[in-house]
DNA sequence: GCTTGACCTGGAGCGCGCTCCAGGGTGTAG
DNA sequence: CTACACCCTGGAGCGCGCTCCAGGTCAAGC
C-alpha cells in the first residue's frame, strides 16, 4: 500500500508519517522503482501499538527507544519487557490520578446543579499545600 | 504570601505563576507598597483547580474560559457547569480509552514473561483498519 | 500529449506551554 | 554599608510534535 492508503488506514497524516519515518519510529519503508514508498500490511501494527504508546503519554524520545530495542532483535526483550512494565506503571498511576480529578470535577458540577447557588463554589477551599504541591504539573516518565 | 512561597507550596515555577497571571488564569494580584506580589491564602484553592484541570488535559485556552466566566460572577454559574460537564465526559472517554491501552500493554508485557521468546511479540498482528483509526492521534477537546 | 492528483525531498514554520534572560529595584542580616 | 536573596518587567528562546511549503517526479485517465 501506498503512504496515502496508509495515512487513511491510521488516521496520521502523510506528513507525519514521513516524519516518524525520518526520526527512526517507522522503518525505512520499501520503495517501488519510482521512488514512491511500499508498506506491507504489518506496519499497520506496529502503527497501533505507537498510537496505544502515544495515547498513554509516552513521548516520542521514549517510543523511539522501543523502537530501537525492537530492531535489536531478540537480545533486547527483557529491556523492551522492562520499558513497558515501567511505563504501564505511570499509566495506571495516571489513570489513578484522573479518577481523583474526575471525583472533583463531579462534586463541582454538583455544586452548580443545585436551585441556588452555592458559595464553595466560587473557590475559597483551602487544599493541603502538601496536596497540592504532590499533584500539580507532571508528566508521565516515558 | 509572596510569589515564592506560593511557587513552593503549589508546585509551580515563579516564572510559571507570573506567566498565569499574564494570560488571565490567575487574577492579577494585589501588590505591596514595594511592588511585589502579596498573595491571599485563597489563591490556592484555585491554582489546586487549575492543576486538576491541566492534569485531566484540558488546554490553557479551556482554562482560561473557565477563568474568564468565573470572573463574570453568578450569572456565568450555568455556562460553568456546562463547561464543565463537557470536559467530565471527555475525560472519562479518555480513561476508557487508557484502559484498553493498558490492557494491551499487559498482554504485551505478558507475551515476553514467557521463557521461550513469542514471535507475536515482534508486532506481526493486523488491527481493523477502522479500530485504528478511531484512536490514533487526538487530544481532549478543551 | 496533457491534465490531475498523488508522491518525493529538504527545510522552514508553527502552536503550545512554559523557561530564561537582561537589567533593575527591595529588604534584611551582619 | 554591604552582601545576598528575593522580587520586578518585557521580551526572547526553547522543546515537542507535528505541519506546511517549494520545487520537482510519477501515474492514470481522457
Amino acid at each position: 500500500m501506498k503512504i496515502g492508503e496508509l495515512a487513511q488506514r491510521t488516521g496520521l497524516s502523510v506528513d507525519t508519517l514521513r516524519y516518524y519515518e525520518r526520526i527512526g519510529l517507522l522503518p525505512r519503508a520499501a520503495r517501488a522503482a519510482s521512488g514512491h514508498r511500499e508498506y506491507d500490511a504489518s506496519v499497520l501494527a506496529w502503527i497501533d501499538f505507537l498510537g496505544r504508546l502515544k495515547t498513554t503519554g509516552m513521548p516520542i524520545a521514549g517510543m523511539l527507544r522501543y523502537a530501537r530495542l525492537r530492531e535489536g532483535g531478540p537480545a533486547t526483550a527483557d529491556e523492551r519487557r522492562r520499558l513497558l512494565e515501567t511505563h504501564r506503571d505511570a499509566v495506571r498511576a495516571h489513570v489513578a490520578e484522573l479518577h481523583a480529578c474526575l471525583a472533583v470535577l463531579d462534586a463541582k458540577i454538583a455544586g452548580y446543579a443545585g436551585d441556588a447557588q452555592v458559595e464553595t463554589n466560587d473557590d475559597h477551599e483551602h487544599p493541603s499545600p502538601d496536596a497540592l504541591r504532590n499533584r500539580v504539573a507532571r508528566p508521565l516518565g516515558g
